[in-house]
RNA sequence: GCCCAGGUGGUGUAAUUGGUAAACACGUAGCCUUGAGGUGGCUAUGGGAGCAAUCCCGUGGAGGUUCAAGUCCUCUCCUGGGCACCA
């Protein structure tokens, strides 16, 4: 019988499995002692959800890449560490159980059992002795002790604020979590709501999230999305007092040029002086008003066209020039942002529309460009051109408003009228989560600790908590006796309160840990950012029963070398962790304050159709199916090969046949190709070449995440073997190196068949420098810019030479003939140009 | 509305950073192999003119800089993402 190539096929399955088993046997790096930074790689993926439907083939991109740079760092001799784990706490595996009945814990461990499988047979060689799992006791117990350090520092507390509501997932939820004015997670309308709740302080390390940026190896986008975020803008504070009262309303704004203009005051309709102002006259009026925009969802807060308002039947006075300002309320100005009042003034679209549509006379004359250099102008008003210019207050002739601003401010503090302030959008992150399946927060209320505390010394201080009007002393769980275990058996069904307060004994039977008198707990958990603000740090120690973490071996390990995931976590998950970490270091407990040095971003991988990949397209593609079809392998390689590492780009079942037929073609090559002892002689030059330029493109693709161009370099380093008949051994086995991390599986298997020893897991090709050389390469000629001839010539040759042989050529002499050369320009090894009239 | 990122063949994309546009694949066509099948092999494949050598056009659009532009500048259109009454 003929012997047909496709009775030599690569059995995936079987080369797979072997090893497959083989990393999950290896005894992996243990830590023991210094690692110094320039040792060691920390490379993470963000951990994933353990979702009931498992992974699509659009969750590994981001762990394949890591897996790649991570077996590539250990060949290059790195001490890699690179864990996986789970963010097993949250809201779907909750909401599952309403539906289903089986409860999260279940769920949720049978969901990370499949999602170990998933990834095991991708062969991603992750060091499995560390997984963490953020809803084990032994993890969410040191997630507890993480808040009562922050409580420690008072970086976290208790208050009572505008929360948002989602009155279907009858829950708070994280300003984070509302998108246009919706929950994330179902879509509902959400409301407003005051409660007390727990608060962390992020806005202690604003200034810090900002300037951290500059030493961080992230994408530029990212760090923008979190400059936004922080929202930082510079500016006064500026009291304007009531007239004919003795209280004073302040007023941040950018623009304290424009302060000589002001016409009008507006306040928020939450403003606690709103009643103390309106007058009687407007006293139903502002109620009505003030009423419903408390009543509006945010949503249609925000997407209120008009600039709707009412009047108090008060005025303010000008700090400056003692003019009488309406003061009126409106809901396009917001309680929670700067002082939740603003002066306003024809400049702001906002105030202009809002002085239209209510008559309010505007104060600023508003100039064509070319009229700067007229008079005259009342004595204290800033007039400006209309192209923004300052063209008058007085002093400042001449400067933009930008330029101004500081110096007014300045002028003005000297005064006493204002004083320069910094504003951010930045928010303090509410923690608090009205549900089941989250850590609990480690705190009892005691009644009669307060009590107690009144006879103290006036100066102990002792934090207190209102509930349902009742008044409690903030009593911490004592560290030792943490964890503070989520029940198991429980009624989780949401009703708006936390389920955990239905529980008796998680609830009432309980006594405070400081006068072992009743006390009742904290029925809230955490949110589950918190569980996955501090994981990376979990990973140094996972087993550790004494302390979150070593800090020995953390010094050792962190930063975060690379840090792999989608971008979708640019602004909440990340920041989260460096509040986290900044908030560790002040504490003592770390001695770095930026998490991750290295940000890489995955893209999406969208159905075939073009589409986001969900059960509701029924465009998923599911691994494992991919991986017993076509092979780990396969999967790895097209996953790499589709596009740049960070687009979204659809998935493609014949784009993935063709990359399965190349690895084909690697098997094949080893049964057709004989194998010497001998170098590649000087005769193979192109051979030699090729293989250089691979190494040096493969490493640097690698190490720039550019793996989809690494794969097609080894692809033509394999069309070029493919018309050898034999080859050297080293030329071989460089190929197979080269081709380890992206295929480990095929690479390790083809290693050992061509029976070299064993593979060598800390070594990496390097280019043979002497011979890259001396190859002719192929330089067009031009004429006038456009090619006309091509040239085969010796890198160095001389420019002379150069043109003198480019004349030669027929199609370009045809070309030059009775033409006057006016220029000629040659870039040795590039390109010869002549420049005729 | 504001701020990013990006528009290249039928498709995914590449381009040594200003130097032969389309590498590497997919798809398609023809041929080969096979009893058959294709996750097998070979060849061709941007558009147009021509028997051909060869020529013209071509990187969303319009201008510009340059010997030379996918790459730089100005304006403009479209797509994706983020923020959104932040004073």
């Amino acid at each position: 019988m003929k012997d047909r190539p496709d009775q030599e096929r690569f059995n995936h399955q079987q080369v797979d499995k072997k090893w497959q088993a083989r990393w999950l046997q290896t005894k992996r790096y243990q830590i023991t002692g210094p690692v110094s930074a320039a040792d060691k790689a920390y490379i993470l993926d963000m951990f994933p959800y353990p979702s009931g439907e498992g992974l699509h083939v659009g969750h590994p991109l981001g762990y394949i890449g890591s897996d790649i740079l991570a077996r590539y760092m250990r060949a290059r001799g790195k001490k890699v560490l690179h864990p996986m784990g789970y963010d097993a706490f949250g809201l779907p595996a909750e909401n599952y159980a309403i539906k289903s009945g089986l409860h999260p814990a279940v769920s949720t461990n049978q969901a990370i059992e499949r999602f170990r499988q998933q990834m095991q047979k991708i062969g991603l060689s992750y060091d499995w002795d560390r997984e963490v799992n953020s809803s084990d006791p032994d993890y969410y117990r040191w997630t507890q002790w993480l808040f009562l350090k922050l409580y420690e520092m008072d970086l976290a507390y208790r208050a009572k604020a505008p929360v948002n509501w989602c009155p279907k997932d009858q829950t708070v939820l994280a300003n984070e979590q509302v998108k246009d004015g919706k929950c994330e997670r179902c879509d509902s309308l959400v409301l407003q709501k005051e409660l007390e709740q727990w608060f962390f302080r992020m806005t202690s390390y604003a200034d810090e999230y900002l300037t951290g940026l500059a030493d961080l190896d992230w994408p530029e986008p990212i760090k923008l999305m979190q400059r936004n975020w922080v929202g930082r803008s510079e500016g006064a504070l500026v009291s304007f007092p009531m007239e004919g009262g003795s209280k004073t309303i302040e007023v941040f704004t950018t623009r304290i040029d424009t302060i000589f203009g002001a016409a009008f005051v507006v306040l928020a309709p939450e403003h606690p002086l709103v009643g103390e102002l309106t007058t009687s006259m407007q006293a139903a009026a502002v109620t009505t008003y003030v009423e419903n925009a408390t009543k509006k969802t945010p949503l249609e807060r925000t997407s209120a066209v008009d600039q709707t308002g009412i009047f108090t039947g008060s005025y303010a006075l000008n700090p400056l020039t003692k003019e009488r300002l309406p003061i009126w309320i409106s809901d396009f100005v917001i309680g929670g942002y700067g002082t939740g009042a603003v002066f306003g003034d024809a400049h702001d679209e906002r105030d202009f529309a809002m002085a239209k549509r209510y008559d309010i006379p505007l104060k600023v004359t508003v100039l064509p460009s070319d009229n700067r250099q007229k008079e005259p102008i009342l004595a204290l008003e800033v007039c400006f051109t209309d192209d923004g210019v300052l063209i008058d207050s007085g002093a400042y002739t001449g400067l933009t408003s930008a330029e101004a601003r500081p110096k007014i401010i300045e002028e003005l503090q000297k005064s006493g009228l204002a004083q320069p302030k910094v504003q951010y959008k930045l928010r303090d992150w509410l923690v608090s989560r009205q549900r089941y399946w989250g850590a609990p927060i480690p705190i009892v209320y005691c009644q009669n600790c307060l009590e107690n505390s009144k006879f103290q010394i006036p100066n102990s201080k002792i934090d207190w908590a209102e509930i349902n009007g009742e008044k409690f002393a903030i009593i911490p769980i004592p560290e030792d006796q943490l964890p503070v275990r989520l029940p198991m058996d429980i009624d989780f069904r949401p009703t708006g309160e936390s389920p955990l307060a239905r529980s008796t004994e998680f609830h009432h039977a309980v006594t405070c840990p400081k006068c072992h008198k009743q006390a009742r707990r904290e029925v809230d958990t955490m949110d589950t950012f918190v569980d996955s603000s501090w994981y990376f740090l979990r990973y140094i120690s996972p087993h550790d029963q004494r302390q979150a973490f070593d800090r020995e071996e953390v010094k050792n390990w962190l930063p975060v070398d690379w840090y792999v995931g989608g971008a979708e976590h640019a602004v909440l998950h990340l920041l989260y962790s460096r509040f986290m970490t900044k908030a560790l270091a002040d504490g003592g407990y770390l001695t770095f304050r930026e998490p991750f040095t290295r940000l890489r971003n995955q893209g999406l991988i969208l159905g075939e159709d073009n589409r986001k990949m969900s059960k509701r397209w029924g465009n998923v593609v599911n691994p494992d199916e991919v991986v017993s079809l076509y092979g780990a392998d396969a999967l790895r390689c097209f996953e790499m090969f589709m596009g740049p590492f960070q687009d979204s780009k659809p998935w493609s079942t014949n784009g993935l046949i063709g990359v399965r037929r190349w690895l084909e073609r690697v098997w094949r090559l080893t049964k057709r190709l004989a194998i010497s002892d001998q170098r590649l002689g000087e005769d193979n030059k192109r051979l030699q070449n090729l293989l250089n330029k691979t190494i040096q493109k493969v490493t640097s693709d690698i190490e720039n995440f550019q793996f989809n161009t690494a794969i097609s370099q080894l692809m033509i380093l394999t069309n070029g073997l493919e018309k050898e008949t034999s080859i050297d051994k080293a030329t071989w086995q460089t190929f197979f190196q080269l081709l380890a991390p992206f295929a480990p599986h095929l690479a390790h298997e083809l290693w050992e068949k061509s029976s070299f020893s064993d593979f060598p897991d800390e070594s990496w090709p390097e280019v043979d420098r002497a011979a890259l050389k001396d190859e002719t390469i192929i330089i067009p000629v031009q004429v006038n810019g456009r090619v006309r001839g091509q040239l085969k010539v010796e890198p160095e040759m001389p420019k002379e030479t150069l043109i003198q042989i480019a004349k030669e050529l027929p199609t370009v002499g045809a070309y030059l003939k009775d033409k006057e050369l006016k220029q000629t320009i040659v870039v040795p090894g590039r390109i010869v140009n002549f420049v005729i009239l």
